[in-house]
DNA sequence: TAGGAAATACCACAATAGGGGGAGCGACAA
DNA sequence: TTGTCGCTCCCCCTATTGTGGTATTTCCTA
């Protein structure tokens, strides 16, 4: 049987060695390198040939939603498995949607490492659980066609949200209104008290969220 | 412990009574029907209680994804784990959007659907690596990403930044986020100070528009 | 080992926002 | 004609935010 080659990415050092060894001492695999950071990831990959990486999230330099990105546009074929100490949802989409094929934590025991490595290789994504929870969650989020809530917002009132969510302040909406300061408190009061909210972030939050506005500029 | 109770929705006699021992026979698990077919799931749910349910994707009458639709419709709270055969990309894009919770083959082990189905009820999304792929694959296809700018931001500044668009106060992110009050303000001041923002709002409308968090929060 | 980056925390003062109230004016409808 | 609605403006007082500092700790790297 073919050996799998794997590349690693990973800071930590002793880390780092741990996987190389797991690696190389597991028949039907190699540990084509292993290095602390993918600044010079193109070069390496170039060299190695690997099937498979390993790369860290957090990482000095290029971090590893990085490297997959560039890792990704040079070597469609390669297959990146993300591995994390947390169950970070930020670097989750973003390495998912960097093209990672798989999603792992550190956690993972040395059989397992091996098990998802063969995975990926084989086609798969291995992940764990809750994060494909978070991951079928967003896309049933941007399936479903959202029915627009009406809050009964009066044509002024929209106008003072639009200037809200440039980040203007009440000051510089008056001017830009024309209107007075107290003018626009008051409509801020009454939007709030619209949206049920109560500061200013939460109704540009609602705002844009929930596309309130049609015409943003 | 409590039980977890499922139900189960299988066509084939023999693999329904089987996965009906299985469950029965396991404990902390207990089965509270197994039928045919779901047409008439709406009253079999609501007299059962079941917290997940085990659908067969393939099935005469209403089919798999026609039943998991109905029962999110009526029964949001419940998860359901599809079971199919095969890997067929449309089937499961269709559950995924019918909101499935998890999607496992039919050459599951017994322990294997006793571990999703644990999963599943503890907020996970069990899926084979070979489905985990297709939905990537899908997600990755039908969500485009724009080039998101990188404004250097440190995983504590997202986090902030996450409360902030929350519409949380300096006073609830500190509670939150377990740091002090004058922490939270030395954080947003360099965010404003990298975002190139001097308030609150123009913060929250940059993260919203620009998309630089990620969608899960 | 010196230096930087990140996270932590505090102080002081000015500026802005939030919550409560009251009130006038024009339009439009019952 | 009496309401109601939308828009306008003002006051008082408190709470929160913005801006400018300083400072310690930890971790990592050149």
């Amino acid at each position: 049987m073919e050996n799998i080659r794997v590349a690693i990415f990973e800071d930590n050092k002793h880390l780092r060695e741990s996987l190389y060894y797991l690696i190389n001492g597991t028949p039907g695999f190699s540990c084509t390198g292993a290095y602390p950071d993918c600044n010079d990831a193109v070069f390496q990959i170039t060299k190695d040939t690997p099937d498979v990486i390993l790369m860290d999230i957090e990482m000095p330099g290029l971090n590893g939603i990085q490297g997959v990105k560039l890792i990704k546009s040079k070597f469609p074929q390669v297959h990146v498995l993300m591995q994390t100490i947390f169950h970070d949802e930020n670097n989750i989409f973003d390495a998912i949607c960097a093209g990672a094929s798989g999603y792992i934590l550190k956690s993972t025991t040395p059989a397992e490492y091996i098990t998802a490595i063969k995975d990926v290789y084989n086609g798969g994504s291995p992940m764990t659980g809750s994060i494909a929870r978070k991951v079928l969650e967003l896309f049933q989020k941007n399936i479903q066609v959202e029915a627009k809530k009406d809050y009964q917002l009066t044509p002024k009132e929209k106008e003072m949200l639009q200037f809200m969510v440039q980040g203007k302040s009440f000051k510089m909406i008056a001017e830009a209104a024309g209107i007075s300061y107290e003018t626009v408190r008051t409509h801020m009061k009454n939007i709030y008290a619209k949206l049920h909210v109560n500061s200013n972030t939460e109704a540009v939050s609602k705002v844009l969220k929930e596309k309130l506005l049609s015409i943003f500029f």
